[in-house]
DNA sequence: CATCCATGTTCACACCGTACACACCTGGCC
DNA sequence: GGCCAGGTGTGTACGGTGTGAACATGGATG
């Protein structure tokens, strides 16, 4: 019951689909994503699929989850690798720096995983209103705290963090989104880099009143 | 030849079948574009696309275009709709704000469109290295007029004019897309009209340079 | 009138998602 | 132990898709 795999029952076939298909979106995004093609690959049945997801849709969002967590996970690991020796505000600003650094590279070298993690999420949930925080995913909640320890080290005044989460999301998502899919794609890499970085700290200039450098620190 | 209508040939097939794919993409989105179902509403068989067309993809890249110049004429009504008593400075500041909100109320309104008009172009021409200018489209074009224009009119100084398109177009574009796709799709209208709002009045002091709350812990 | 060729048609194929009926294990009952 | 129930995977089938190859048409041109 424990150790025989392969006998008729597959023992986790509904993490099996999800990982193959987050493996197929890596590459195509959520749009590359066959269901057919995943249970092949797993060496099921088509119709096997269907006992854990109801339609395909539905395999995709959980595969959605998995990329969400990928992004998460990229992120914190660029947070983690921050320099030790700043001041508590100077590291709450680097911290939101790299929030903002590693999305967008998120998005660049994982473009299939980043349109599969950004979604449409289908229904609203039955309930009337939803708060916005019910429904934030791992990546989002890391912007908040980002945005709440700055206030905590006083690198942003408290007047200016309400709304300052959708200021910064909409920058750096708008600028990944462009870097993933618009015309500053086909730019050399070097010429991205330098635009991602100006526009992050345009954004932290921003949402903290100080006025961006019109020139870039060599 | 001329007024002679469905005698064999179809007289326009190839912008009837670009309307038609727009038609069907302004509900569903790109994916909602079946190459059977359009030829099929033109009153065609299916493989008469292909005198037109290299295969599906090429056809969704026409409409493609269809809906980035529904785009630019959504953003020139609204630029056009200004109360036309503005000093120069003024007048060319509401012109960047009208341009931002326009741009996110075409995404929430024609969300199909909006990411038809944002799809991903296949290849990077054969060309060396594209300067961007040049697969510049129409909504775009007017972002820079627009920016140029505030600084013939001394709202923006010229030392902070380089790199603006790219805050501005980041911060507009990514909450069009949030506003259209994220979490906030849920909220009720007017909350998402006052974080659009407040989005595009932060972009604009953000790129000036203006703003209160002197706090420099540096 | 004869002919060319762009344009549209027909047939065929492989692939997709999915509904339905059936086959197989496995765990809980007697 | 034997048996039954039900969760899990299979087989078959249907209608949909994009697309290739061969064929038909008919308007423009000699």
């Amino acid at each position: 019951m424990s150790s025989l795999a392969r006998s008729y029952h597959h023992g986790d076939l509904r993490h099996a689909l999800i990982a193959e298909a987050a493996r197929q979106a890596r590459a195509g995004g959520p749009a590359a994503i066959s269901l057919r093609e995943v249970t092949r690959a797993v060496g099921v049945s088509p119709n096997a699929a269907y006992r854990h997801f109801a339609d395909r849709d539905d395999l995709v969002r959980a595969a959605a989850a998995e990329a969400q967590s990928a992004l998460a996970r990229a992120i914190t690991a660029r947070v983690a690798a921050a320099p030790p020796d700043l001041t508590p505000a100077l590291a709450s600003i680097e911290r939101l720096r790299r929030v903002g650094l590693a999305y967008i590279d998120f998005a660049r070298t994982e473009r299939g995983w980043f349109e599969l993690a950004f979604l449409t999420q289908d229904p609203q949930p039955s309930e009337g209103i939803v708060t916005l925080d019910a429904e934030v995913v791992a990546p989002f909640q890391l912007l908040l705290d980002t945005l709440d320890r700055m206030v905590q080290t006083g690198a942003l005044a408290p007047q200016r963090r309400p709304l300052a989460e959708w200021a910064c999301w909409s920058s750096v998502h708008g600028f990944a989104d462009i870097a993933a899919h618009g015309p500053v794609r086909w730019q050399p890499d070097d010429v991205v880099d330098a635009l991602a970085e100006a526009v992050v700290e345009a954004t932290i200039a921003g949402v903290r009143g100080t006025s961006a450098p019109p020139d870039e620190p060599a």
